[in-house]
DNA sequence: CATGCGTGTTACTTCCGGTAACACCGAGTC
DNA sequence: GACTCGGTGTTACCGGAAGTAACACGCATG
């Protein structure tokens, strides 16, 4: 019957659509992430309706390509997860892959943790609803993790959540703040990052004169 | 000379800027970050041209804004950190008030941390330069609290503003995630956060047969 | 009375997201 | 071979938002 052209059809529109989000790429990649549909549609040869009857509205093609690279990092950070070490060199390990990955790719990251600009028309406030998903898909995927493999008592499942979501928060600021001003290494910033959520914070003594924080 | 005058103007000039500072907050908190200018300047009982006299352009106006909310909750945010407690209960009182915050009035948490729809000629990549500044602004202030309280050991200025950072970021995803899903009440996330921080991860036991994250 | 000057307005330009309507082209059908 | 039909492409437009130019009123001062 028509399967085969279907799948034809449907090969060559995939095609088609990876092409279109490698051109996506590049614009949003140059002129961050108010590039226009205009110019990611002459950057891939065609003309704006094309982008729209691909993916939808401009969100459409941003979730898109959101969703490439969100999809790539989480990967990474999943090897890195499961490395046959102990729990530190684990977490060292996964904070220096996040932080290598947006230190290589600056824009990338800018693109995926600011992808604001939602729609125009988004009227009540689903506070968090569009935020940065790449944040929430971390933070879920940590959790998954701590909850799977600590023992934490009564709760636990909760607790991996609130944990899971602050680490990747931690991570996030921590990267981002890094980024812009570079005021260390990425291995020093990786180790005071593992000291704090190693308690380090809790043990340390007061300064001499100081109430104590 | 005309001094008096120039004081007068400047008074009326500042009072009518408060004046537009609260109808757009108005307009804002009602319309989330994508509100008009003109819908600002209606609000106002004027029309554009004056709003952008007085703030230059649309970010002068949201920065100007942004400003006004973020002094609020550093304020709040000083006062917890100084209160006379234990650090246990400092940090917790902290996250709190945060919390608390974010919690009373979601619409103006929105509009301080996904501020983006950034001047549309944004061309390099300044990473982070327009982010979120009420972020980095905490990060800040925290890591001189800590820097001025704990005795950290050498290299403890660089340790505390990685960990402000980091510890700002923290509360920031949670409190993010905390108020989209509303997993478990305020107190229970304080008290989680705060376990985090003082080494309950590290602490933890491997769940059996687990090789231990 | 004239001259500024601050405050306000209307009317415009430009750009962007999104859409409607039309044009071409290759494959199957009578 | 003419005819339809689905997919791919275009031009030309709409609506709305940011930002600006040019003009108009009120009011003090010389």
């Amino acid at each position: 019957m028509d399967t085969t052209q279907r799948t034809d059809q449907q090969r060559s529109a995939d095609r088609r659509r990876r092409e279109l989000l490698e051109a996506a790429d590049r614009v949003v990649l140059r002129d961050g992430p108010g590039a226009s549909m205009n110019a990611i549609a002459a950057e891939a040869g065609i003309t704006k309706p094309i982008l729209y009857r691909h993916f939808g509205d401009k969100g459409g093609l941003y979730a898109a390509l959101a969703k490439r690279h969100t999809d790539a990092l989480l990967d990474s950070l999943r090897a890195a997860l499961d490395a046959p070490a102990d729990r530190r060199e684990r977490v060292e390990a996964t904070l220096d892959t996040y932080l290598s990955a947006i230190e290589a790719r600056p824009q990338v990251y800018r693109f995926l943790m600011h992808p604001a600009e939602g729609a125009p028309s988004e009227q009540g406030f689903d506070v968090g609803k569009h935020s940065a998903p790449l944040l929430r898909r971390m933070g879920e995927e940590l959790a998954q993790v701590i909850e799977e493999r600590l023992d934490l008592g009564p709760g636990s499942q909760q607790l991996a959540r609130v944990w899971g979501h602050g680490i990747v928060g931690m991570m996030h600021a921590a990267g981002d703040w890094w980024l812009g001003e570079r005021p260390c290494s990425r291995a020093e910033l990786v180790r005071s990052l593992a000291d704090l959520l190693w308690g380090r914070l809790a043990a340390a003594g007061d300064r001499v004169g100081s109430p104590g924080f």
